[in-house]
RNA sequence: UCCCCUGUAGCGCAGUUGGUAGAGCAGCGGACUGUUAAUCCGCGUGUCCCAGGUUCGAGCCCUGGCGGGGGAGCCA
C-alpha cells in the first residue's frame, strides 16, 4: 500500500468503522426516566448511573436503586443471587457506586414503581467508599451540600435543581426564536471604562506582584488592550446596537458584578437574559416581559411536573399554586408615584418611612407584592434621579420610563426600559450625571443615524429559577456559586 | 460594607453555676430475607473553628481572627 491510499482508506473507513457493531453501540441505553414508564415494560437494554441505596431482600436477592439524572425518579434493579458477581459485589454496592445493568424491564411487584429492571448482569465501574463518601442516605442541610458542590448534583433537590434550570434555559430560547428574535453574543470583556451600573472586575494581563513591588504607577497603555478592561455587568448597550440595526434581538449569557452583596439574591457571576426591541414603547416592554415570564412559568410547570413536586413538597408549599395563579393572572401595572401613594396609605409601620422621590426598599415592594397584590407587580415612570441616564425622559420632567418587575420573596426579578432615543436629551442626561459624551461616541451614534424608540429589560436567570423553584437561597440554584470570598469548585 | 445569630463525632445536634464530652442518624459487625430512607441486636467515632487572655482548671467567660446563616444596602 502507497501512502496516498493509506490516506484514502483512513478518509473512507472510519465512515464504515461507525456502523459496524461494537460492544458499545449494540447496547439498548435505556435512560432511567424512560425506564419508569410503563410503555418501557418488555424492552431488553442497559441503564447506566449511580446507586441511591441497595436493600437486600427475602428470597436472597437484592433491591437497588439507580439514578442517571434524567429524573428525579429512580429505578429499581432486582439482583438476583445468581448474578455471578452477587456475592463479591452485588452486595457490597453503595450509595454513590457507578454502575452498567443489563436486563429487562417488566412491571414491578412492589407498591411503589410502575416497573422495574430484572438484572442479567450488573458491571460495576467505580466504588465509594461509604467511610469516606461525604453524601449519607439521609438528608444534607443546603449549607452543608455547597461545601460538597462537586457532588450535590448527585442529591434530589439537586437535581430537579439542574433540570429545572435547564428547562428555563431551553424555554428562553424557544420564546425568542419563535417570537423572530436574533440570539446576539455580546462580548464578556468590556474595554470602555463606562458601563455605568456596578462595580466591576478588572481584566488584566499586568503582572501584578510585579507591580506591587515596583510601586510605580499603573501604565495601562501596556495592557493587553491597551487600556482598562472590566467583566461585563451587561450587554444592554452592545444589544441596542443590534436592535438598532435588526430590530428585536436578545442577549443570554454570562454578567459579573463586583459588589461587595451578601445576601440570599445577589451572585458576582450570574446569566441574564437581555432582550432588546427596536420600535418598542415601554409598554410593549411590559407587555414582552409578563408574556416571557408567563411562558418560563407554564413549561416549568408543563415540563418538570415531577421536580416541580419536590419544590412544593420540601422547600414551599406554595409554589406550584403560586406559579398557576400567575399564569392565569395579568400583572399588576402600577406608576412609582401611585405606589408611593398606596405605601403611604397603607398603615403599614415600615422602616424606612416612604417619600415620592425615594428608592423603594425590599420591605416596601415586599408589601405591594406580598400583601397588596399577592402576584408580580410592574412598577413603572421611576423618579429621574433615581435611574441611569439611558432611559427615556418622560415629558412630566420627573420620571423616566424605566420598569421593574417584582414578584414575592425573590423582589426584583427584571429591571427595564424605553431608552431616551433623541440624541439632545441624551446627552443633557449624560452631562446631568457626569458622563463624558466621548466615550459613548458610538451609543449617540444610534441617536444620530437613524435613531428609534427601544425599549429592553434584564431578566436574571438565577432568579427566574428561584422563583420557580421556591429556592430560598440563589446559591443553591446555580452549579457553582461565585460571591464574596468564595470561588471554590 | 453594616446589624444580628452561629461554629462540638462523617451528618444534624445536646452539653447544667467553669471540673478535659454524649445520645440520634450514617458507618461497621451480626440477624432477618418482595424491599421502598427496610427492620431488629451489638460496636465506636473527637485539633470542641483558629490565636491569644482570665483561671488551680475553659467546649463554656473575655479579646481578636476565620468560616457559615439571616437581615439591610447595591442590583438581576
Amino acid at each position: 500500500m502507497n501512502p496516498a491510499s493509506l490516506r484514502l482508506s483512513a478518509f473512507h473507513f472510519p465512515l464504515f468503522i461507525f456502523l459496524l457493531p461494537s460492544e458499545g453501540s449494540t447496547m439498548n441505553r435505556i435512560s432511567v426516566k424512560d425506564a419508569r414508564l410503563a410503555p418501557a415494560i418488555g424492552s431488553t437494554g442497559v441503564v447506566q448511573g449511580w446507586v441511591r441505596t441497595r436493600r437486600d431482600s427475602k428470597g436472597g436477592f437484592s433491591f437497588i436503586e439507580v439514578n442517571d439524572g434524567s429524573s428525579l425518579g429512580n429505578l429499581q434493579v432486582i439482583a438476583d443471587a445468581n448474578l455471578a458477581n452477587y456475592e463479591s459485589e452485588i452486595k457490597k454496592l453503595v450509595a454513590g457506586c457507578s454502575v452498567t445493568i443489563e436486563g429487562t424491564i417488566k412491571a414491578s411487584g412492589g407498591g411503589k414503581q410502575p416497573t422495574e429492571m430484572g438484572a442479567t448482569k450488573i458491571v460495576v465501574h467505580g466504588w465509594a467508599d461509604p467511610e469516606a463518601y461525604p453524601l449519607q442516605k439521609k438528608q444534607h442541610t443546603l449549607e452543608k451540600l455547597r461545601e460538597w458542590a462537586h457532588l450535590r448534583p448527585r442529591t434530589n433537590t439537586f437535581g430537579a435543581v439542574t433540570r429545572v434550570r435547564n428547562c428555563v434555559s431551553r424555554s428562553i430560547h424557544n420564546f425568542y426564536q419563535e417570537e423572530g428574535f436574533l440570539y446576539i453574543h455580546t462580548p464578556i470583556i468590556t474595554a470602555s471604562d463606562c458601563e455605568g451600573a456596578g462595580a466591576m472586575f478588572r481584566v488584566t494581563t499586568l503582572d501584578l506582584d510585579k507591580l506591587a513591588l515596583s510601586g510605580s504607577k499603573v501604565r495601562t497603555e501596556l495592557d493587553f488592550f491597551g487600556k482598562p478592561a472590566y467583566l461585563t455587568v451587561s450587554g444592554q448597550l452592545n444589544g441596542e446596537i443590534f436592535a438598532c440595526s435588526l430590530g428585536k434581538i436578545y442577549t443570554f449569557g454570562p454578567t459579573f458584578r463586583a459588589e461587595n452583596s451578601n445576601t440570599s439574591r445577589h451572585l458576582a457571576e450570574f446569566w441574564m437574559v437581555e432582550p432588546e426591541v427596536a420600535f418598542y414603547e415601554l409598554t410593549d416592554n411590559m407587555d414582552l416581559a409578563e408574556r416571557f415570564l408567563k411562558r418560563l412559568f407554564k413549561d416549568a410547570l408543563n415540563q418538570c411536573g415531577e421536580d416541580m413536586a419536590l419544590f412544593n413538597e420540601h422547600y414551599d408549599k406554595t409554589t406550584i399554586a403560586t406559579l398557576e395563579k400567575i399564569v392565569a393572572t395579568e400583572f399588576r401595572r402600577l406608576p412609582y408615584t401611585e405606589a408611593v401613594e398606596i405605601l403611604k396609605a397603607s398603615g403599614e409601620k415600615f422602616e424606612f418611612p416612604v417619600e415620592w422621590g425615594i428608592d423603594l426598599q425590599s420591605e416596601h415592594e415586599r408589601y405591594l407584592t406580598e400583601k397588596k397584590f399577592d402576584g408580580p407587580v410592574i412598577l413603572y415612570d421611576y423618579p429621574r434621579t433615581l435611574k441611569p441616564f439611558y432611559m427615556k425622559c418622560n415629558d412630566d420632567g420627573k420620571t423616566v420610563r424605566a420598569m421593574d418587575v417584582l414578584v414575592p420573596k425573590v423582589g426584583e426579578i427584571i429591571g427595564g426600559s424605553q431608552r431616551e432615543e433623541r440624541l439632545d436629551v441624551l446627552e443633557a442626561r449624560m452631562a446631568e450625571q457626569h458622563l463624558r459624551a466621548e466615550d459613548y461616541w458610538w451609543y449617540l451614534d444610534l441617536r444620530r443615524f437613524g435613531t428609534v424608540p427601544h425599549s429592553g429589560f434584564g431578566l436574571g436567570l438565577e432568579r427566574a429559577v428561584q422563583f420557580i423553584t421556591g429556592m430560598a437561597n440563589i446559591r443553591d440554584v446555580i452549579p457553582f456559586p461565585r460571591t464574596p470570598g468564595s470561588a471554590e469548585f
